[in-house]
DNA sequence: GTCTATAAGATGATAGAC
DNA sequence: GTCTATCATCTTATAGAC
């Protein structure tokens, strides 16, 4: 229903149509509005970590930048396949509602984990910040800018090498030769 | 009224109310709601555009590095300053409205003539893409994850030497010795 | 240009019968 | 658990008097 109508366009008494009984029934089962927000915000962070979560296509990352572009591509479909769902997950803005503790402990879980990896690879807090502004700055624009399109998505890769570039360049440039130093002491 | 409320919480009546009339007598000046969005959406952009051509403050930039990170700056903190402003100008979540063709043309010349100094610089499409993206990613981080704090802004001028190197390297690393090529032909 | 009156509806939520 | 009945609003918008 909200994919259809947008997250406001959720309403009481269609719900309860849909599922085959009258709205007020629905208080059966939640005792808020909010309180049914708060369960498809869970929902959407469980199936988020299911998902990046999974073993490699069978197009494989052999280095680890190509590792690393493969988990970046696989948060940007995720996120660009259900625009509402990113709306309620990571942009917040259906007035009123905030997430239970317990829901935003598990954001924060499913945060950790996405990042985790890269956080073993040598990225400090400030690089990880870089990192969520870049992707979910990629991923906001095909959304709103091209959707169902691939015109942001392209870059992807890019930016991936752009930010290991910055940030973790010995992943990128194998280290063969030194660079000469300026003088032997 | 929606820097308080947010977007959606504009009430004819309120609104009415704080003008010091009837809500019905607004439908003297608006012939519906939505001409109210829009009238805010074309006045946004007019407070950008004016914005974006001050001339540079005090604390000046000297090279064109500088100058590039002075407006990206610039940009960030005209988006940061007012939330609501950046979400009716360029996140569009508001159900039901859309601009209309005249201020749609109005913020498609904002953004030319944001993105026109790196055009010049020789920054071409995909670049621009780029720039667009990570420039409003940590925009959105900003807002959404430490609104009043710095956490983001302090990565501007990082993400802006980035881009620079990524995209006009000519510009950063000054054209002194050229690498030696592999072999004179 | 502002008002009153009102249309015509939507909404989330509660009480209490069965 | 589901229902009916209803509350208590809220909303945008129109008609027409002054």
């Amino acid at each position: 229903m909200v994919r259809e109508r947008g997250l406001v366009g959720l309403s009481l008494r269609e719900l309860g149509g849909r599922v085959g009984m009258r709205a007020q029934s629905l208080y059966s089962y939640f005792t808020s509005k909010n309180e049914i927000y708060d369960a498809m915000f869970r929902q959407g962070y469980e199936t988020f970590m299911g998902e990046m979560a999974l073993p490699p296509a069978p197009n494989e990352p052999t280095n680890v930048l190509a590792f690393i572009e493969a988990g970046s591509l696989r948060f940007f479909d995720f996120c660009v396949s259900d625009p509402v769902r990113y709306q309620l997950l990571f942009q917040r803005t259906i007035p009123d509602f905030e997430p239970s503790p317990e829901s935003w402990a598990l954001a924060l879980r499913a945060y950790d984990r996405g990042v985790g990896g890269l956080r073993q690879l040598g990225f400090d807090d400030e690089s990880l910040d870089m990192w969520t502004a870049v992707l979910t700055g990629l991923t906001d624009q095909q959304i709103s800018n091209d959707p169902g399109g691939t015109r942001w998505r392209r870059q992807v890769p890019r930016a991936v090498r752009m930010l290991v570039t910055e940030f973790a360049p010995h992943l990128v440039t194998p280290p063969r030769a030194r660079p000469r130093r300026k003088a032997t002491r």
